[in-house]
DNA sequence: CTGAAAGCGCTTACAG
DNA sequence: CTGAAAGCGCTTACAG
């Protein structure tokens, strides 16, 4: 049974309430739970003795008036439904957390701009703003600035936005598979693109591939676009195989397209992989990994890439900067049993490193 | 480049800044923001020029001091690392977004309390908590009680614990699924559980289970336990297949472990699925209607739950009522081809659907 | 080390 | 419809 709360008497204990109890001022109150001020010893700890008995806790949105800082970083993305989305906040939550900070979570619905979250996020006097998807407008980063509220977009390079990006270096990593696929002895590539156009990166991935392949003196490889999906990726594989300059390695945007592909080619084509065809894909989502997929991949550092994100909205300096920074964080290409390989290289280390970027 | 911002300058635009430039009083711009305030037409048209053309925009953050509402709730979770939490999370922004709320993430420090996350909760004065995982201890739902914050439990039933929480039907939707398994003709069963203790939900799947594969007469389901993840499902379909009263019926605590108890079943035994073996997974992630694995599981409507949680939240009136409330949302048995089937079925409709609770 | 006071940017009775 | 004033719960110079 729940105890009646009447609305009128939901007062939370105030540090004015302590300062009374304890016989003090509310200024010593405020300063006992500060860390570095001057306040005597007996005086703390009987001030935390009659906090505690009264329940006292600091009202974090008060302070923020004052300090005008409110601890607080915003997250903003218009994809919530992508499970690389997550892995930033879960690596998210674990930086801010040893930084006393929090994450306050802002979508954008399926229509809108990214920029009325950003534009709702600023009404919160967050800290910083970390941009996950979505473009957001030179304007509205004009005005992020100008109210002294960093930005950093990651996991895909900036472009020509004026901000300060932090991501995966997705055009060195394709040129890697593509050369690793051709040194394992394949003539025919295709590389199955992300449909959607907030997910840039993408573009670079393409890009990559298909420039070292066509350096490598093979034909252009073929590129299909789809949703990026499992779905997505089994008939973007279905269209691929199907076609009679059949490819004989497909290198995807993402791990669930990957997965889409490789099952569409098993199940549909009844191909042998990797002896018929080589799939790699992009992420090194923990699927990647399961043993009836066995994907080579290429991983991103999202660990490397959050930290670096918050490093650069934690650092004080920062505004006073003068120039837009653009970070690139090198990833780990996964060999696994999705590709073909040269002979020599079998029984090699299955985990191929690249140690700076 | 970056115009220099120096750090003294950063002051916000507020509405004493637009009232005296629009020649008002400052309290007229803030009515001039409130929808429902009167202020005349003309007014209230200069005021959001000027607004405009000064970049004004509203702090939240003073406002929630006055109107001790922050349009903010919390998410507590000990489980990050859960793509369940994930689905939870995008369903609430969905919700949210139409409401003009906010998530605030709060998560657990591996080997801390649930209780210090909810702690730092009540400082930013949210409107309200949902846990999704870990167990709250009775002291800290008495203090959110007495400050007049609302939490509710998610996904799981509440146990003894002091609060109101919002579920599936965890124990009916196992019975189902034993009926099911016992109606196609299956004779030994299994359940994997998970290992974790903060996932008490499982138990509620595993005493369904047992409870009704006993009443149907057969011998007591072997009980296992594994990390509730793929590679915890695929040892536990090791060790289940290994025996020589080998089950021909493996029911998972959730999908994860259910495909990696498939693909230990295939990869490892040889074994055809459903022919030799039937699998059951619960919450249908979206790998689980994948074509590779086509699990039967139990669809956790998460829209319905979290809708059903955010109306208890945002109900003015909550607090004022007198007992716990336990809602229950029925799941969804979603039929594939991961199991075995009466033949009579075999043609009958993929999906049998429970109307109401 | 402590207290009185000002102020952060709002909202909200209260008069006019 | 509008303005002056009080106050939300803090922090932070400034004196003492």
């Amino acid at each position: 049974m729940l105890e009646k709360v009447e609305p009128r008497k939901r007062r939370r204990v105030t540090s004015t309430d302590v300062a009374r109890e304890a016989g003090v001022s509310q200024s010593v109150v405020s300063r006992a739970f500060s860390e570095d001020s001057s306040v005597a010893q007996a005086t703390r700890a009987r001030i935390f003795d009659v906090a505690k008995r009264l329940g006292y806790r600091q009202n974090r949105l008060a302070r923020s008036l004052i300090t005008s800082k409110s601890s607080i970083f915003a997250l903003v993305t218009e994809d919530f439904a992508n499970p690389l989305v997550h892995r930033f906040i879960a690596s998210l939550m674990h930086i801010l957390r040893s930084n006393d900070h929090h994450l306050l979570v802002f979508g954008t619905p399926p229509g809108d701009h990214i920029d009325s979250a950003i534009e709702n996020a600023l009404q919160y006097q967050v800290d910083g703003i970390l941009v996950l998807s979505g473009s957001p407008s030179d304007s509205i980063l004009a005005e992020c600035h100008r109210s002294a509220v960093p930005v950093v977009i990651l996991a895909r390079d900036r472009g020509d936005a004026p901000a300060t990006s932090v991501s995966c270096d997705n055009r060195y990593e394709a040129q890697r598979v593509a050369n690793v696929l051709v040194d394992a002895g394949h003539e025919r590539f295709a590389f199955v693109a992300s449909r959607i156009r907030s997910l840039s990166f993408s573009l670079d991935r393409e890009h990559g591939f298909c420039e070292t392949i066509l350096a490598r003196g093979f034909d252009p490889a073929i590129v299909v676009n789809g949703e990026s999906t499992y779905a997505g990726g089994y008939k973007a594989g279905i269209e691929l195989l199907s076609r009679p300059d059949r490819p004989d390695a497909i290198f995807c945007s993402n791990d669930s397209m990957a997965i889409g592909v490789l099952d569409a080619a098993r199940l549909e084509f009844g191909l042998e992989i990797p002896r018929d065809l080589s799939v790699v894909g992009f992420d090194d989502l923990p699927m990647a990994a399961w043993k009836g997929y066995d994907l080579t991949t290429v991983r991103q550092r999202i660990e490397e890439i959050v930290s670096t994100a918050a490093e650069i909205l934690l650092d004080p300096n920062y505004l006073e900067q003068s120039a837009w920074m653009s970070r690139l964080v090198p990833g780990e290409l996964v060999l696994r049993g999705s590709t073909r390989r040269k002979s020599a290289e079998d029984k090699a280390s299955m985990t191929a490193r690249r140690k700076s970027g």
